[in-house]
DNA sequence: GGAATTTGTGTAATCCTTTACAGCTCTTCA
DNA sequence: TGAAGAGCTGTAAAGGATTACACAAATTCC
């Protein structure tokens, strides 16, 4: 079934059919058509080793995650297949599972497949790593990546802007004493967080009490043991944000086990906007971070380079927040 | 960088560098090491195009699921992938987002990327695109399409089972009255669910009573709204199982919004043990889908098949009950 | 009418591995 | 000692597409 078949079939060259293959100018109209008609009677599709063996290029993308289980990365995969389907790149996926260094294989394996081109959406990043594909010629994107900024395109999300919309909301509504539920400070994208909900409240005039502020492990049974810990304060904060929405899901948990009622007794707001922050019991407000937009730029970006265009600087992106019913007036005060 | 670089290097042929690359006995120890060195020292990663292309086999295989946002098919998605990557297998997958019509298309893209094999994890198939992977010669496996049991290799699961077993949780409990949440009937995969219910039912001598039996769209929007038909019935059911765990937390939902404590006043069980299963409130009981061995088997299926092994035949797997917090004895019942 | 283009197509080299086959050197054995 | 066999290694032909280059025919231009 090779394109001599075809070839032969309809009485052209190989080079003929190639050119009709690739859509490229200066074949006859009546040739194509020729060609065309045999290449459906053969049910003909070009080999993609052999055509990617020549031309150097395979028409992959790598993308590289922390996590498929968790809830954040789904929507982000979505998003990015379905750009790369559209110009018919086919993407090969594989998640690090949270650990640097497997980040190391992972790019190990694209390089092997020789993908065009690789997005590493993880919350950590080893450079070293990076340099590898660099090395091998295969242009890399990041996500988030604040310490690499500059010599890597780098899609930034400004955190900030999502905190202080949440602020703005709890102060609206009368809070003053907010608490924050962060994540391991060893992790970059926990620290960024955190970094950008004091700045959001230094913004506002507000200080930091530090025995309000928690530290979990960005998973629910994490979030709901900080909560414990925040309930424990005494005084005890009216409001509490948390860096991600499976902690915040922790910390509604952990409110109802200690039979605090959400949102009378406290207000709990979320980070990223997961599908079960709006299926818990109240449905979650939070700040939905913009993956989609994301992986978008992403593959844009990737997409530019390996056409050779230019590439934009980098704008970010900004969170916004989204009201549910996980936030009201703290208990005995009006709105003003 | 390519094989005759290394080949010169090391002061070999070509022939002999592949040799000591796909691991071939009969080549001298002091060669291969001189081999090594050589491919070491020069970085050389052998090219997959040119590879695949003389040895007819790409070494990827592709994974078609419903859907990626479907919180299901992470785990299933991940355990294919850990499996394949043992085997220095590549997975490329794609997603028909429900529609049985893109699945062929999905197969399409496989077949024009020549992969070696394809899982289809979808919950609607239809035959025909199937059999374009077929006369290109691709091996393919289903997961649990009983209707084509016998044609294509199958991996099928006992909801039965299942049911029968959270059917005996609650009669132990003291439930009689039990009503089901079905997913729409035109969809294989939830009239397979139902038909199991009503099987496991009449096993237990219990009858169905068609007003307890409410249809959802298999989200959790429609779990909410089976449940506010289940609610009110008159009589109404003491016990609600699922077909799935997105309509049951929006059963759970429904309940809560109607003042109906669960599991003091309605028990409820789901199917499937999504993770958001342990994140509501109740933490759902439901019946684990043994997913992570679907996949496993299917994998497995298909490596033999590859390799020209023999495969045995499907026996199916069985989901089982998770005991959590959203069962109890009906309203002033006692144990028996 | 002949030179210069333009248009359309074919020839053959190339991309990088794998592998059938051949050939060489050394043992081993009758 | 000569033949047979074992153990290594090299030669060269695939495998299926793309593409630089060449060439023939048709058109345009002086």
């Amino acid at each position: 079934m090779d394109i001599l078949q075809v070839a032969k079939r309809a009485n052209v060259s190989t080079a003929t059919v190639s050119r009709v293959l690739n859509g490229f100018p200066g074949v006859r109209e009546k040739t194509v058509a020729r060609v065309r008609r045999a290449i459906a009677e053969m049910n003909y599709v070009p080999n993609p080793n052999a055509r990617s063996l020549r031309v150097g290029r395979t028409r992959m993308f790598g993308l590289i995650v922390s996590d498929v289980n968790n809830p954040f990365f789904p929507e982000l995969i979505d998003a990015f297949e379905a750009l790369a389907a559209a110009e018919g790149i086919e993407v090969i996926f594989t998640h690090t599972n949270y650990d640097p260094r497997r980040l190391h294989n992972c790019i190990r394996r694209m390089i092997e497949r020789s993908v065009d081109a690789i997005a590493v959406m993880t919350s950590e990043v080893e450079e070293d790593s990076l340099k590898e594909a660099i090395n091998a010629g295969i242009p890399v994107v990041l996500m988030n990546q604040r310490a690499m900024a500059g010599k890597y395109p780098n899609v930034l999300v400004e955190y900030t802007t999502g905190f202080r919309e949440a602020l703005e909301h709890l102060l609206a509504l009368g809070h003053r004493d907010i608490g924050f539920i962060a994540g391991p400070q060893s992790l970059n994208s926990a620290r960024g967080r955190k970094d950008a909900f004091t700045a959001a409240l230094r913004d506002h005039g507000l200080h930091v009490r530090s025995e309000w502020i928690a530290i979990g492990d960005m998973r629910v049974e994490g979030g709901r043991k900080a909560m414990d810990a925040l309930l424990a304060r005494n005084p005890r904060p009216t409001a509490i944000v948390a860096s991600n929405d499976l902690m915040a899901v922790g910390a509604l948990q952990a409110a109802h086990a200690s039979r605090v009622r959400v949102p009378r007794d406290l207000s709990i707001i979320g980070f990223d906007d997961v599908p079960i922050a709006s299926m818990v019991h109240p449905p979650l407000s939070t700040i939905r971070h913009p993956r989609r937009e994301v992986a978008a730029r992403a593959f844009e970006c990737l997409w530019k380079i390996v056409q050779g265009r230019e590439i934009a600087v980098d704008q970010p992106l900004h969170p916004h927040l989204v009201i549910r019913n996980s936030t009201a007036p703290p208990a005995g005060a009006k709105r003003r």
